[in-house]
DNA sequence: ATCGCGTATGTAATTAGCTAA
DNA sequence: ATTAGCTAATTACATACGCGA
């Protein structure tokens, strides 16, 4: 609706022919045919290649395709000699191969971007599962953590209840275990319980049973 | 100068618009002038046959273009209804707008996946951090059970060596009526343990458990 | 600096294969 | 069974950018 056609038939005609060498056409057939009056291409695949309206063969033969893929497994890049020598070799235009060329680097971009994405995807998941497993195992290491804690408190009453007597040179520490215990031992909150129990030392951990000594 | 010559002016337009349908669409744009003749191209490609001229502008306009988005954004699919009510409206071959509508679904797909794909890397860094967290959590708090263990074994040895004299088994339990722990500790058959230790039996005392021997 | 070349990106159009009305 | 519309892949062209002689 909008203008258009202020350019006559023959400008049409000579931008068609600018537009669509023949070079890359093959062009052909012209069939005498009547006229394709209103018709949209009946599709259908057999129509076109063999003679219906087709006006070119813009596909490339599977071996030219082949060709060209395997020219570019070795080399994504095309230098001009190689891009002429192919054309020649496969009958195409410099041209046709240069673009082949780009369009199938863009394909293979998008290709890899794919993969990139399954990829990220597979190590997120298991990302996940990881991430699953520390919580619970936190979780258990907390309750744990708890249990023992009251299990430490009740040792420090009992002794505080009947050690009184006796020669624990640390009765302070009956009377620090009064205090009141961070009931949670927090994510950082080992202070807590060294200072009830400044027995036990940092460090001690690492050789294990030396303590033993004190006591035997 | 194709082989178009067998067929009348209204074929030949019908063709035209038919495969070309651009051809009678914009063209506009170009200010005006009936013809574009010769080269605006530079050279380079040049060879191209034929007479040069002109050049195609096969781009949409952009108030087309901003159009087709408009009702793009309104709905991806395109409903025939709406396919003609536009063609008409612009100016375009219906199934120009139909060739766009699709065109725009694969970008707009293809776009969406690239958000998909930083989304989930975002996601997967920061669920790598928080494992990271998670797994010096871990550590740490296992390393304050196992110094919470030390301790406990420590209590228990102490309060062997002292309560061998006089041990009232009984005193530690009215510890454990102050202990609102839920007995649910048997799960490693841990009873005859926790018959002597009642303590809230827990996995924790599963690592260390040897030196339980000692006292039994 | 300009030009030529290759590249990257975006857009238009075509084709083949599939599906549903 | 035909037909229209869709997706996915292809082919082609244009435009813009970078680089090197």
């Amino acid at each position: 609706m909008t203008s258009s056609m202020n350019l006559g038939v023959d400008d049409q005609m000579e931008l068609i022919s600018e537009y669509y060498p023949e070079f890359y056409t093959k062009m052909v057939t012209q069939q005498g045919e009547a006229k394709p009056r209103r018709r949209r291409r009946k599709k259908s695949k057999g129509e076109d290649g063999g003679g219906g309206g087709g006006f070119k063969k813009r596909k490339l033969s599977e071996e030219q395709v082949s060709m060209l893929e395997l020219s570019f497994g070795d080399e994504h890049k095309l230098e001009s000699e190689r891009k002429d020598r192919l054309a020649s070799e496969l009958g195409l235009d410099p041209r046709q191969v240069a673009v082949w060329f780009q369009n199938r680097r863009a394909r293979w971009k998008s290709k890899k971007l794919e993969e990139q994405y399954s990829k990220l995807k597979m190590e997120h998941d298991s990302t996940v599962v990881e991430k699953c497993r520390l919580e619970t195992e936190v979780l258990k290491l907390k309750e744990q953590l708890c249990d023992a804690e009251k299990d430490i408190q009740r040792l420090l009453l009992e002794r505080c209840a009947d050690g009184v007597s006796s020669n624990s040179p640390s009765t302070s520490f009956s009377v620090e275990a009064m205090d009141p215990v961070p009931p949670f031992l927090g994510e950082f909150g080992m202070d807590g319980i060294e200072n009830i129990f400044p027995f036990s030392g940092n460090n001690y951990v690492n050789q294990g049973m030396e303590w033993v000594n004190l006591y035997i």
